[in-house]
RNA sequence: GGCUGCGUAGCAAAACGGUUAUGCAGUGGCCUGCAAAGCCAUCUACGGCGGUUCGACUCCGCCCGCAGCCUCCA
């Protein structure tokens, strides 16, 4: 029995899809001027594992995540390169998609993009007047009244009182309430911008998600996500919009993921404490970065230092190392592990209980290498659960002799030869030899491992 | 100021009203020519003060500390 936390009720809740078997998720993507950085790549993660457990599960999963391919950074960042608005957005959307297959995160099934939403947005915009909840400003804007939308605050726990008196907020005059937002901005000179029935102009932020959301998964769907701050103004916003337009209610679960820190702090654009996932992957490998990830509950807080990811790559390698030399290809799997798996995933998606029970699966697979069925089963059902998490698929050998880094290293070939001088010099009893064959090895960030018939592997730091 | 949420051992990170989390690190042992890996054992905990309870890290209240949102942000 999945259960997933709702922010909309604050309370973990039994997940019922609204057509058995069918699940619909929307996740807000990122806006494309720059590349993704560790917070970004925690949503893609996120979600991504959500939707491999949804799958698995037997659920006929449609996931959505949007781009955000026009808004004013992008046009700042375009005017600053002295480039295309397309041409940059196109450049950081590949960017993008590079970044996630590196971090194993599979494609989403649609992924619409504003500038190809426009007449949806138009016309949601159109109702939402027809509606009486939007109106034309008098500088030619279209603005939400907020106050004329019952529940407006009721995701993010806010209610329009506290926020007028927290209010710091520029005042628009152009505004009825300074709390209305734009749904649709008249052009400005060299703006990109669509012919609408309020002129020429572009769409604001927040309708966007609407119209893209409910044009993909209809008005009513299942689980919406997306970073926590996006609770408020975003989502918050997105309901009264879709809500206003359709009379239905617009999603069941609402899911966000906590934040990547760097001190204690919110790593942020705004604040310039990022790492971008391809600065990250200079030194460290890929799946370390997922691993890292999914150590903590996608609801916490993620403190990111170099400590953790060497950790991560210490513990990834734990489990590569039980792997290694193993049949992991039976069909026979260990149903006890796998229903303690299933158990941590459906609790919210616990995935550092997950990973545990990974862990307690090597120890035990470590303890019966000997006993060949068992092995097999126990590593069949190590490979299988991991996959769930997209962890543990590549070859054991090949991801424990890759380096951290780039190559520039000593060859595999080099390598070789070195341990089979050193296992000559073992076999001879030369053990001075052998050991300062192993110090050398040590020295290129090479550790060689002694196994009980005669033979040695070895692994990179 | 308003609204969320958090505070667990050296570090990271979970669960649970009474029973081993887990990973890294430490200590002792087994294994090894010696190591490494692996296995076994083991030491460090539940921010503070009250309350409920036979019993609370776990529920309730207050206090302290931290983070986030209230402006674009994943």
């Amino acid at each position: 029995m999945l259960k997933i936390y709702n922010t909309l009720t604050r309370k973990k809740e039994v997940f019922t899809p609204r057509i058995e078997g069918k699940v619909g998720m929307y996740v807000c993507g990122m806006t494309v001027y720059d590349y993704c950085h560790v917070g970004h790549a925690r949503v893609m993660v996120v979600f991504d594992t959500v939707a491999r457990y949804l799958r698995y599960s037997g659920y006929d999963l449609t996931y959505v995540r949007n781009v955000t391919d026009i808004d004013d950074k992008i046009i700042q960042r375009a005017n600053e390169n002295g480039e295309d608005i397309s041409q940059l957005t196109e450049r950081f959307i590949d960017a993008m998609h590079e970044d996630e297959r590196a971090l194993s995160v599979l494609p989403p099934d649609h992924e619409p993009k504003a500038t190809q939403s426009i007449p949806d947005i138009i016309s949601m915009i159109e109702v939402l007047i027809k509606n009486g909840l939007a109106y034309v400003g008098n500088n030619g804007d279209v603005f939400y009244a907020v106050t004329k939308f019952d529940n407006y605050g009721k995701l993010s726990g806010k209610n329009l009182d506290d926020l007028q008196a927290g209010e710091r907020v520029d005042v628009d005059l152009a505004k009825h309430n300074p709390l209305d937002f734009v749904l649709w901005k008249m052009a400005k000179a060299n703006e990109p911008a669509w012919e609408s029935p309020w002129g020429l102009g572009r769409p604001g932020w927040h309708i966007e998600c609407s119209a893209m959301s409910t044009c993909c998964l209809g008005n009513h769907f299942d689980i919406h996500g997306g970073g926590m701050d996006l609770q408020f103004p975003h989502h918050e916003n997105e309901i009264a919009q879709s809500e206003g337009a359709t009379g239905e209610t617009f999603v069941n679960v609402w899911m966000h993921n906590g934040f990547v820190r760097i001190n204690e702090e919110k790593m942020s654009k705004s604040l310039g404490n990022f790492f971008t996932v391809r600065e990250v992957l200079k030194q460290y490998k890929p799946e370390i970065i997922r691993f890292f990830i999914l150590s903590s509950h996608y609801r916490s807080p993620l403190n990111y230092s170099d400590e953790q990811l060497n950790e991560a790559g210490t513990a990834l390698t734990r489990l590569y190392t039980a792997l290694r030399d193993c049949d992991a290809n039976s069909q026979d799997f260990d149903m006890e592990y796998k229903a303690r798996f299933d158990q941590a995933m459906e609790d919210d998606f616990n995935t550092p209980v997950a990973l545990s029970v990974l862990f307690d699966l090597a120890r035990e697979l470590n303890k019966s290498k000997d006993l060949k069925d068992k092995a097999a089963s126990l590593a069949a059902t190590l490979k299988q659960l991991a996959g769930l998490l997209g962890i543990l698929q590549e070859d054991p050998e090949s991801f424990l002799k890759s380096g951290a880094v780039n190559g520039e290293s000593e060859s595999d070939a080099a390598i070789d030869q070195l341990v089979q001088d050193r296992l000559n010099a073992k076999q001879s009893k030369n053990w001075a030899l052998a050991d300062s064959i192993r110090d050398n090895l040590k020295a290129l960030g090479v550790i060689v491992e002694d196994s009980p018939n005669g033979t040695s592997s070895w692994r990179r730091e």
